[in-house]
DNA sequence: TCAGACATGTAAGTCGTTACATGATTCA
DNA sequence: TGAATCATGTAACGACTTACATGTCTGA
């Protein structure tokens, strides 16, 4: 793939839970290389722009690997909600009470916007066919059988994405409606 | 509060969201005193290496209370875990089998330990007096009552982010049930 | 007496964002 | 013709971590 592409994807698919932005793409795709973790082939193009194309290494692969074995740290996971909380709430109910609500409304819309995209991958995984919309992302399979064995994996993969996304905002919300009624409940600081 | 109090009030009290460093703290003190937004009074200390401490400026709780107001972002929150299974998923089922169960145990203990420090702290906000270990983060109030009453607001808002936690816990060890099912029940890839 | 807590700070480096610079192609 | 998309890249900056440097006091 090339920066560009890779941008794109991970716009696309993983936005519920990854960014990136071409300021850090391009050096770090020129990183990796430089450390015989990726290999880059320029495209001969018939006009426009030409791309450069990044293929990972078998040194690359196993790099990779080693990264997807290394257990997943969360022991610290920054919030900056609790943390307006915790500042203001010791002086300023009122105002933490709207900062909470806005937020509620916020993961409510959230909510709303998660299912929908979880209904329309559903079927894939049964299928093998991606959405209209999703269908460029698809793989370059040899057989139209294996093709959609690729895609109902990815498509088992892309829900459990959208499945977490999903209940870590009913967990927020499930927050949001403790914190209030705790906060109009008590007297006031 | 000196550098070194910020520290540790941060790594008690707020470590459920937040984690800070000396080496982001002395500089940043500095840097909002030159800003106006802090000013530091060099402690007359009696022995033992002289304290700088430190306090708000009506400037600096402008600014703070401007922060306070706006609205929490929390369009992208990256995780890590979601990143590997993405990557994993396609290629490698097993291992993120094994990762997704390592995760898992691990999330279980610290549901406990959450569990454990509400359990701690629950009576406070009744009482107005810290438990033992707490007790020097009590405030330094005129009168007894109103240190009670200060108490007891701390422990409210401690209580809510301990809540917080334990929600979004929880909420991860749905997702490792949901994710172990479907990853054992579909074909391999 | 020596480990551990108290206490402050700097330097180097990583990670990541934003703004900028450039220029071709496509389509309304 | 001009906006949107394709496409690559750099510079400056901000946030943060780790390692280092330094020294005192307290209590087992």
């Amino acid at each position: 793939m090339s920066g560009y592409d890779i941008k794109q994807l991970v716009d696309i698919s993983l936005s519920y839970f990854w960014n990136i932005s071409y300021g850090q793409i391009y050096p770090i795709l020129k990183k990796l290389e430089s450390e015989g973790l990726a290999r880059s082939t320029p495209e001969r193009t018939q006009g426009g722009r030409p791309r450069n194309l990044f293929s990972i290494t078998r040194k690359g692969k196993m790099a990779l690997d080693e990264w997807l074995q290394e257990p997943v740290d969360l022991s610290i996971q920054r919030d900056e909600m609790q943390l307006k909380l915790f500042i203001g709430g010791h002086t300023d109910r009122p105002r933490m009470v709207a900062l909470i609500q806005d937020f509620q409304v916020q993961q409510e819309s959230r909510l709303r916007t998660l299912e929908a995209e979880l209904e329309e991958i559903l079927p894939s995984i049964r299928t093998g066919i991606l959405p209209e919309d999703l269908e460029w992302l698809g793989p370059i399979g040899p057989t139209a059988e294996r093709r959609r064995q690729i895609v109902k994996d990815q498509a088992l993969v892309f829900k459990l994405s959208i499945r977490q996304g999903i209940l870590k905002v009913e967990a927020r919300l499930a927050w949001c409606k403790e914190a209030l009624e705790a906060l109009n409940q008590e007297v006031p600081c």
